[in-house]
Formats: structure tokens, C-alpha cells, sequence
DNA sequence: CAGAAAAACCGAAACGTTTCGGTTTTGAAA
DNA sequence: TTTCAAAACCGAAACGTTTCGGTTTTTCTG
């Protein structure tokens, strides 16, 4: 049905290996490539990208694999690169693992059986042995928000344990001294900094740590809603939250709402990400912001460079920064 | 490198056509099967599913294209479709086409280059043209929130007339007269259709309509905002709203936080999607919610059907409701 | 204009499957 | 034990490219 390569070579009158070289940005004679242009758009060819494949081993395809796609963070990263990535001719397939170490090793599978190029991953499982394939067969991978020591790839992260300390100093300079943290799985590599962060600032100031007011949840609005009942039952003396994601800042809301408890009068809350979320809610609220666009763009050109390049070049690390979002949902006490 | 069906042939000493066959779930005897399993498992070797591909012209890839990836609603269905789609082992490549018909065309360019399957669309050009090709092509094609009747495809649509019509009814049950209405271009369907309910609501309640007090904006957030701030401007007589997507909602409540306008005793206002977003708000929000898990389970299983069984059966449209979600932010005056 | 170097061209083989048509084996019935 | 249909098996060809090694054509040099 389709125009293969042989048609444009009978057709002109030339070589299979002409046309495919000139398909490939080889030479060619300009009478040569004048009537090959003509052909194919007489016949309307398009290259066979799935026959290509078979014979270079390139699918020109690359996998994510991402906790959760209902996840402002998540698809904000996802929207940039698919962007960057399929300007240069490359498909990206989306994997949500849920949060679940077994469908996120059963997505790196799929995706390998799928002969993706290379895959982009924000990892569940911390070992990154789910990731050992791609390493032996020498496809690149990019790790997103953590670090996989065990394993030979780049990563991509924020600084935040830095975010984490920004927001809990903002709450101790306003005279707080009871401060809730609510934040994810200890065993997960974001969530351990955040909680490093708020250890540190208040270690600084000279505040004991008190193990109680700190949640480790899922990262889920339904987990940051039951995190934070269980929290301020136990602890009425917390005058501040923060909430260390996007998902558990709406979830914290939920309850203090439910609650009837004012912000900032009763409780001073610091949030995560979405700006827009944030300016919506009254009293605007006072978040860490972290830079999506430009983790895309950096996981993009990361996994494109060593696509290309294919260079054996050691593995790097690249830090970006988060900004604080001032808003009015802190109370000076 | 990789293990082919040539070498499970030499080690079990049996033709690659028998290999090939057991691979299919054809007959084997049972002795042969346990020499192929035991090869397989030996050598772990993996179906080639490129070179498949080449031989049966089937990708087992399936293109989705939407208007935005950073809306909720589009999100929810791409997870669940995903979910289901994954398991009967096809992939999905997502393509975000920032709602304009020359992207939407080049992603649905792009994904036919790429020979998935089928095609999974929430269109932004309502001719369709774009997706001749794969008609042409016999390939199936799945459209979400729209009819295409130039195009030979299954839509799954939400009753958007009866949403919208609820939303309204609520608000003039409660006494509003003077009701303004926040939904989407005027050339996509779901935003027409959005329209039509509010239109005849309002008739049925024998209300003037004042084209003023409707505002056609592009369903973000950034839309709405100015969209709301040239609608209160003009109409101070407006004593309720009605936003007619998610964005739409989020940017009608970031406006009327900024102009200190109090819910709902100087404004009523309905919405539309994201529960926990209506639930974080204080007063919490009435909202117009729509089953994203069951328009995602409609879709991926129509389109796996016509893969399958590859029927030529007439187009199907299917239909699914809306819900209302009741909240605090509507004022009986 | 001859000769040589460079550029362009070429067909065959290969990538790893499926499928076609035909052959062998099996085992139940006679 | 023979017969024969059904079941299992088989290799070759094909899918549409790229690539290898070698041939032809062009272009440049002296």
C-alpha cells in the first residue's frame, strides 16, 4: 500500500542505497536529488520507522516512569520535555507506577520490551535495581529528584533540603516554635531532604525537635488529610504546618477547612508548588515553588546528549534551586 | 546480543516456524514446549517486538493527542486509559498540543510517522481533517468530549447540556437572576454545548440573557483571570458565576481572592471538576463533576475493541453524566 | 588531455519476525 | 497391523530498511 524505498529507487532509477543514503543527509547529485524529491512526493513516502528500527536498534522512542501522573509536578516536567523531546523526532511513552515499587519495576519491563532508546525516571524504588536492564544494555537513563549511586546515570534534582530550610525559617522568624512537618515516605529521597531541611533550620535556632509533629505520609492528598487529622489531635500546641508537596498542601488545607480553623489566625501554613492554587485560595498562601520547566528542559537535553553524543562520559549530577512564593498565610506571632 | 527466535530454534532443535507458533499460543507438543520454555528461559529471550512489527504491521501503540497535558480532566483520563491500555500491552504516546490546531495536527502527523495503532483524540479542529489519514488508513481512531461527523470514528462524550443546565438551575433556585457564565471558545464543542445549558436554563426560567454576562474564554487559568476581572468590571450586577472547566474555576476563584470579594455572600459561584481542589476552598465549593474514570475505562476498551476484533461496525457515541458535588459557595438571596 | 583521487553510486546481505505451502508425525479407527 | 485424517512441524520468502564492499562517474591536477 505505503511507498516503500524500492518504489523511489524504480521509479528514479536509482539505488536502493542511493535513496537511503540521501534519506540519511548523504550526497547526491543535484539532478539525482531533484528527481528523488519528486518521487517521493508523487508517491507520498514516508520512511518506515519501524523497518529502520529493526535494522539500527534505534526505536527514536524513550520511556518515563513517573509515581503519579495526577500529579501537578509530575506532568508539569512531562509537558516540557515531550515538548523538547519530539522536536527532535522522538516519542516519548508515559508510565504511572502509582507509587508502587512493583508496577514501577513491571513499567521499566514493558518499556524495555518496547525497545525504548532510553528512559526518564523519578524512582520509587531507591535501590534502582528495577533500572539494571538499561544499564547492561548501555541505554541512557535519567533520574529525576534522586540520587542512584548503584547505578550509572544522571540525575536531575532540586536542592531540598535548601527549600525545606527556606520554608521553616520563614515560620521560626515569625516567632514559631511548634511547627508540623507533613512530608513523604521516609524512604523516599526527596522526602528524607525535605526532612533534613526542617531538622536543620530548627536545630539553628536552637529548637528541639519534636518527632510527633512530624507526618511522613504518601505524597497523596488522601494521605496528607489523615496525616494531619492524627497530627493536630495529638499536638494542639502546633501553631504552624508546612506541607512538603503540592498533593499533601491541598490535603492540609482540606482539614484545617473542614475544621474551621483560620489561616493565618490559628494556623500559619507554608506550601509546595502551584502558583495558581496558591493565589486561588483565601488567604493566599506562602509556598516553595520549584523550577519544572527547567528540570524538563534539563532532563531532556541530558538523555538527548547522551543519545546522540552515545559519549561515555561519567555520570552527572545537576542541582536547581526553589524560590519562595510569598503569600498571606503566615501569622507573625 | 539479545537472544532471537533463531537460536531458541538451534537449541531445541525444532523450525523457527514451530517457535514462532508456540510464541502465538499455537499447538506444540509437550515435549517440544518444555525444550522451547526451558530455551527461552535459558537464554531469556524476548520477542523482538520491532521486527514483529515490520512483519505484522502493528505497533501494539496506541497515540493519544489532547489540548493540554496541565489540565486536570485530560490527566484523569490519561492515567486510567493508560492503566488499561498497558495491560492488554500496548503503550501509549501521549501528545500535548497546547490546544492549536497546527500542533494538533503535526502531533497526529508525528504519531502516524510513528505507526501506532490507533488514535485517541480530544480534538481542537472541529473538522477532523487532521485525522484523515488515519481513517484513510483504516486505523481506528477514539474521540473524547466531541462528534466528528465528517470522520468515520466513536466518540465518548459527557451530557456538557445537562451539566451546565444543573449548575444554572441550582443557581436560579436560589433566587440569582443575574448569572455569569465562564466557558471555553465558542468553536469547541464542549464549551457550545456548556452554553446551550446555561441558555436553556435561563430560558426555561424565563430570564433575559444577557450576551454580556457571558464570557467565551480558552479554558486556562490565565483566560479566566482576565476574562473574570472584564466581567465583574462591566457588570457589578452579576451575583453569580458558573465556570465551566477546572482552570476556569481556579482563575474565577484567584480573582475574586484578589478583589477581596467574599463567597458566597457578595458572589456565588459554581465550578467545575476537581473535587479536592472544591474541598480545599474555604467556603468549600459547589461543583459540576465529571467521571474521568469512566470516560477513560469507555475509551480505552472501544478502542481495543476495534482493534481486536477490527469490526467495521458503525460509529458508537456513548454518553455519560455529570455529577453535582454540593458545597458552601451559593447564596440563597 | 591523461591519470588519479574523490565522490557518487550500486546490489546483496542482514536485522528478527510471521506466514505460506508443503511434509512428517501421531494416534484412532478399521 | 494398516490406513488416513488431523495435528504438528518445517524452511523459504517476505516485511522495509541500512550497511558493506566494490564499481562507476566526476572532478581536479599537472
Amino acid at each position: 500500500m505505503a511507498a516503500t524505498i524500492k518504489d523511489i529507487a524504480n521509479r528514479t532509477g536509482l539505488g536502493l542505497a542511493t535513496i537511503s543514503s540521501y534519506l540519511n543527509g548523504g550526497n547526491v547529485r543535484e539532478k539525482n536529488r531533484q528527481k528523488i524529491e519528486a518521487a517521493i512526493k508523487e508517491l507520498n513516502f514516508e520512511v518506515n520507522e519501524v523497518a529502520r528500527g529493526l535494522k539500527t536498534n534505534r526505536t527514536h522512542t524513550i520511556g518515563v516512569v513517573i509515581p503519579e501522573l495526577n500529579n501537578i509536578f509530575c506532568t508539569e516536567i512531562i509537558t516540557g520535555m515531550e515538548d523538547i523531546l519530539r522536536k527532535k523526532g522522538y516519542a516519548t511513552i508515559v508510565c504511572d507506577c502509582r507509587t508502587d515499587k512493583k508496577l514501577e519495576r513491571e513499567a521499566v519491563e514493558f518499556l524495555y520490551r518496547k525497545r525504548v532508546d532510553g528512559i526518564i525516571n523519578m524512582p520509587v524504588d531507591s535501590t534502582g535495581a528495577h533500572l539494571k536492564q538499561f544499564e547492561i544494555a548501555k541505554k541512557p537513563i535519567v533520574i529525576i529528584d534522586r540520587k542512584l549511586p548503584q547505578i550509572a546515570c544522571d540525575s536531575v534534582l532540586v536542592d531540598n533540603r535548601d527549600a525545606a530550610k527556606k520554608a521553616v525559617d520563614i515560620l521560626i522568624n515569625n516567632g514559631h516554635r511548634h511547627i508540623g512537618l507533613i512530608t513523604g515516605p521516609e524512604e523516599i529521597y526527596t522526602a528524607k531532604e525535605r526532612y533534613n531541611g526542617y531538622e536543620t533550620a530548627l536545630s539553628e535556632a536552637g529548637i528541639q525537635i519534636d518527632p510527633g509533629l512530624v507526618v511522613h505520609s504518601d505524597y497523596t492528598i488522601r494521605g496528607a488529610v489523615s496525616g494531619v487529622e492524627k497530627l493536630l489531635d495529638a499536638h494542639p500546641e502546633v501553631t504552624a504546618l508546612f506541607a512538603a508537596n503540592y498533593e499533601m498542601t491541598m490535603g492540609t488545607m482540606i482539614v484545617l477547612n473542614e475544621r474551621g480553623i483560620s489561616i493565618p489566625e490559628q494556623m500559619s501554613v507554608i506550601g509546595f508548588d502551584n502558583r495558581e492554587f496558591a493565589r486561588a485560595l483565601h488567604p493566599t498562601l506562602t509556598i516553595i515553588t520549584q523550577p519544572t520547566e527547567a528540570i524538563a528542559a534539563q532532563v531532556a537535553e541530558t538523555i538527548l546528549d547522551r543519545l546522540e553524543q552515545g559519549e561515555q562520559t561519567a555520570p552527572k549530577e545537576l542541582y536547581l534551586k526553589t524560590e519562595v512564593m510569598v503569600g498571606k498565610s503566615v501569622k507573625n506571632i
